[in-house]
DNA sequence: CTGTTAGCGCTTTCAA
DNA sequence: TTGAAAGCGCTAACAG
């Protein structure tokens, strides 16, 4: 292994003068950095970032911590495609990605001792509970850290959030169903989360614009990145004596299902019975009739949670809050109604 | 910032001893030994993995670094599956996992000495091509690898190579379509890449079985994880004076868009016209009528890199080629025909 | 412009 | 059973 001193001596310099040279640093005359730069391509010479690490305390290191359930993981359609576009912002710009384990948000779990530990230089957090502990101490600490897709209405404030503009384009798609004459819909929810109630808002608030009264029969609570679950709701639903003409799905994932189990119940969707997810997923637009859905822009809110957290790393006042605009895809999975 | 020198003043032993406690080594009397750590934690103390990884050239890290294609990354349905299982399992034994950027296997990319100045302890390579410069020389390094997916067949007896039995599964596979009575199929097949050349090597295996003659004609050069693609193929072999009854496509992904191409030209899959697909996409099996795949036990997969890498950090000696068994799934997307 | 020096926090011989 | 001391490879005052 090749280290500073070695191109010291191979060049006649100190170490000090070497590394300067490799970092550029302008008091060293170029010919001189030039001249050691070569020496060290010539003897192989690669840095060593632990000692680098350990003497200036940056690790070019960016943690993620997901709060996905571990089945799902990257396997999670939406956020495997935030994530993509987070790691392009930030491998851009040298950082390194390190992934860290969903143990840590455990109770006895040390998260911030990991990432101080590591000295990570930032961490972004997708879809935070921010009721666990750890997560609390970690937005507590120093650390800059984005919250991304989902948090909380307590931290908005004081940390970095990223998020589609969930209420307004859910108020969008609602609007568009009330449109097409829908006027008994019910709309089978996520989890009680931020996003899920935000979304809430929105729909509430497009049925109040039309004249329609809200009903709790209109809201029923599933969960998120599920089949069986929001499925049986929809067969709950449809048992109704007076089963709604269309019903919102708490994504496009339980939405691609629904067509099957709708089928099996011998509605044709888009005819006898009409459907909207939310997300936007690729493998949802091949469904046929296409599924009307809201699309989130995964690529920029991706690429805004890379700006922000190298914007908190360099100590760049930002925002706190960054709402994404997501557009609202009118497939044929609603139909008209009379 | 707490260090071992502060424990080691506040329970009056010297630093040493206090690294040796943490370490728990044997010297050490268990009483002192759990003394120290209790001051340990009282303090606060958060060990330094830069000194650490500096001093013993162990980073306890391990590499991720894919060849799937920017665009799709971690949204990849198939390797993200991969990679949450490998995760998972090296977490469990304490190692970190850093991403590598594809950026590194460029011609002007420095990926072993990225990996080198990092003290990576190993490295995943997922889908790898192995005409790559920086692999060839990753490969001859003496950093452990594991080779998931797709390598090639110069590699599989110096390195660790991970892979479905594509090969029988494809025989299987072409058996039952034969079986089913199609005699006139053709097969989509994705990129020359070792794992094509597999398939092919058992699709053609099957025809023989069955005494059908191979024609070129039977196989059609398209690309994985594509939607246009493939789509393009089925519509140009189907334009042919003498169509196929079945089409086998490169993969789920490929096949679940074909369900639209095939219905846009007015036939109805495992009616008109029989499909199968590759992968076992949880997200295929909800097409309608159900589609007829291989599914590839991504879980064992992702488990036995993660052992096997595990294993050669390790020094222990394990088999270069491990064959991980897929299984036939028949849904109704292959008809009977007669 | 460059070298000397010290030290980041840890492990590990060696010696006691 | 423990401590002293050296050093991993790098950076950054400070001094010249």
């Amino acid at each position: 292994m090749v280290t500073i001193k070695d191109i010291a001596k191979a060049s006649g310099v100190s170490a000090s003068t070497v590394s300067r040279a490799l970092a550029d640093i302008d008091l060293i005359p170029v010919y001189t950095r030039d001249k050691i730069k070569k020496i060290a391509d010539e003897l192989g010479y690669i840095p060593n970032r632990a000692a680098k690490n350990l003497k200036t305390k940056k690790s070019w290191n960016i943690g993620i911590i997901s709060f996905v359930e571990e089945k799902l993981g990257f396997s999670h359609y939406l956020f495997a495609n935030i994530l993509d576009s987070f790691i392009k912002g930030v491998e851009a710009k040298n950082y390194d990605i390190t992934l860290l384990s969903r143990q840590l948000l455990s109770d006895d779990g040390n998260l911030i001792g990991h990432c101080k530990g590591r000295n990570l230089d930032g961490v972004l957090i997708l879809c935070a509970d921010t009721d666990v502990k750890q997560i609390q101490n970690l937005l507590k600490s120093d650390i800059p850290v984005v919250a991304i897709d989902n948090f909380d209405e307590k931290i908005v404030s004081t940390t970095h959030c990223i998020t589609s503009d969930n209420r307004a384009k859910m108020f969008e798609l609602t609007e568009y169903i009330l449109s097409m004459g829908h006027k008994n819909i019910t709309y089978i929810c996520g989890q009680d989360i931020f996003v899920t109630r935000e979304r809430i808002k929105g729909f509430k608030a497009a049925l109040k614009m039309s004249g329609i009264e809200f009903t709790s029969k209109m809201l029923v609570e599933s969960r998120y990145y599920n089949y069986e679950d929001p499925q049986k709701k929809i067969n709950q639903v449809l048992d109704r004596s007076n089963p709604p003409t269309c019903i919102l799905l708490p994504d496009d994932y339980a939405a691609i299902k629904a067509y099957e189990t709708l089928k099996l119940r011998g509605l044709e969707v888009g005819k006898d019975i009409s459907i909207a997810g939310f997300d936007g997923l690729e493998v949802a637009q091949i469904m046929m009739p296409k599924l009307t859905t809201v699309y989130q822009d995964t690529e920029r809110m991706g690429k805004c949670a890379a700006e922000t957290i190298l914007q908190s790393i360099n100590h760049i006042e930002t925002s706190f809050l960054e709402i994404i605009p997501a557009t609202l895809i009118k497939g044929q999975s609603v139909c008209k109604i009379f």
